[in-house]
DNA sequence: CGCCGACTTGAGTCCCCTCAACAAGAGTGG
DNA sequence: CCACTCTTGTTGAGGGGACTCAAGTCGGCG
């Protein structure tokens, strides 16, 4: 996100890309200019630390743009990711001074900072925020709660069917959703992949160019992935699929 | 939970057992007395299912005696636990009608029900509502992105360690925490725990004997664990130590 | 006593992890 | 341009931890 931008965004927010989605979705003109007023924009690099678990963080924020990742690691290396935090997802907990989770820049990534106290403060004078933070909470918890289930109960090759469905879900448009020859870019690394899915590297690896020679997907590249039969690789994910529609 | 205690509870709410930590702490008595006008109690045997995934639920509640559990399975009948619910744990979503997971009563439960569409109208008056329930949304998120590493990362040991130490944290007194042979009771079937932990029956029978042959505990009877080197468990519980005190 | 459900224990198998070598780019510097 | 290195990803061989299948134990209850 260009230095041009950020000016600009700094003035108004009504341009802003993450206006409809963000905590803010709901706030109208005024609440905007309370906002506005302790907001400040940071920038990260890729692979740049944001929050460290147990860290002091004084400050909340919405990702503006970039992708982030939310993780937990156990001292022996072992690492899980949490979630992926894309544009309009929130950082930092209000009400709590240390940060829950790491959360590390996957891309380059643009914050839009709140000093917590002030924020909290708004909170109470501004039920639409509160609205919108719990709306967005519970739409994490759900996905949490459905990662359970993958890293709990799903096999290797389930687990890399579910997250492609998931990416092409997420990233493509509804019109072609049935369409066979979607392409999607995987976002991370083959690493990053392995924390979220609870697996290793080399399984990720193995698994895609098994799911290739079966002739569900082509690969192109390190990252393109073009899924051949859509329908075939959503009977591999392991969801009962009356619900998944 | 007697049909004497629910009657005296219908007509008020102050002498309610989860009236400090449910959805309703924060409310004054004037907002009791509205949230009074939409309550209705239930009761449900243990094993009983209270919501089914994808059937319509048009109500929301708050455990008020008893443990539930949350849980999402395959067609196949793989099945992950994704929540205890205890007392004061809040059940459904306002906002959506449809039960998002399924909803079991591992013993006997009682229910404090309200009416969605009731309770979505009262959240938009009263923000001590929403407020609570925002804190508690968050605390689950919490909880389930930790049982995520868990989850994801840990061996069976690791994970039997884990619970034997989280159920420990919860039921025990902090006087004795330090202290050896704490004893607990397991509040839960060996299934039901296999669930909890992304494991199979015979593993988590396999892994207590272990820990048992070990010396960290001693076994009484199904349900009862004696812990005897409480330390010795931490250790094993794979968690980062400089954290969890 | 005999049955039933919950739990334990054993034997064998398989899936995924570990360790290791190899391939393909992307920089870097001469 | 090439040699070199570093990073990222792929592939192979082997081992181990958890699962599957199956039998056995224990306690409760009619």
């Amino acid at each position: 996100m260009t230095a041009d931008i950020i000016r600009s965004l700094k003035i108004d927010c009504s341009c802003c890309p993450i206006r409809h989605r963000a905590v803010c979705a709901k706030c109208d003109t005024d609440e905007l200019d309370r906002l506005r007023e302790i907001k400040s924009y940071r920038s990260c690099q890729a692979g740049q630390v944001i929050t460290l678990r147990g860290e002091r963080l004084d400050m909340v924020a919405s990702i503006v743009s970039g992708t982030a990742m939310l993780s937990r690691s156990i001292s022996d290396g072992r690492t899980q990711m949490i979630g992926l935090l894309l544009p309009s997802d929130f950082i930092g907990r209000p009400g709590r001074a240390e940060a829950p989770y790491d959360v590390t820049a996957v891309t380059d990534v643009t914050l839009c900072c709140f000093r917590r106290g002030a924020f909290e403060q708004l909170m109470q004078d501004m039920p639409h925020v509160q609205e919108r933070l719990l709306e967005m909470s519970l739409d994490e918890l759900d996905a949490a709660r459905d990662w359970m289930l993958l890293l709990g109960r799903k096999t290797a090759r389930e687990r890399i069917a579910s997250l492609l469905s998931l990416i092409l879900q997420r990233a493509n448009l509804p019109e072609d959703l049935g369409g066979k020859n979607a392409r999607i870019e995987l976002p991370i690394t083959r690493e990053a992949i392995a924390n979220y899915l609870g697996l290793t590297i080399e399984t990720v690896s193995r698994q895609l160019t098994a799911l290739r020679r079966d002739g569900l997907i082509s690969i192109e590249g390190a990252r393109g992935v073009v899924i051949s039969d859509m329908d075939a690789l959503i009977a591999e994910t392991g969801d009962d699929d009356t619900l998944t529609a």
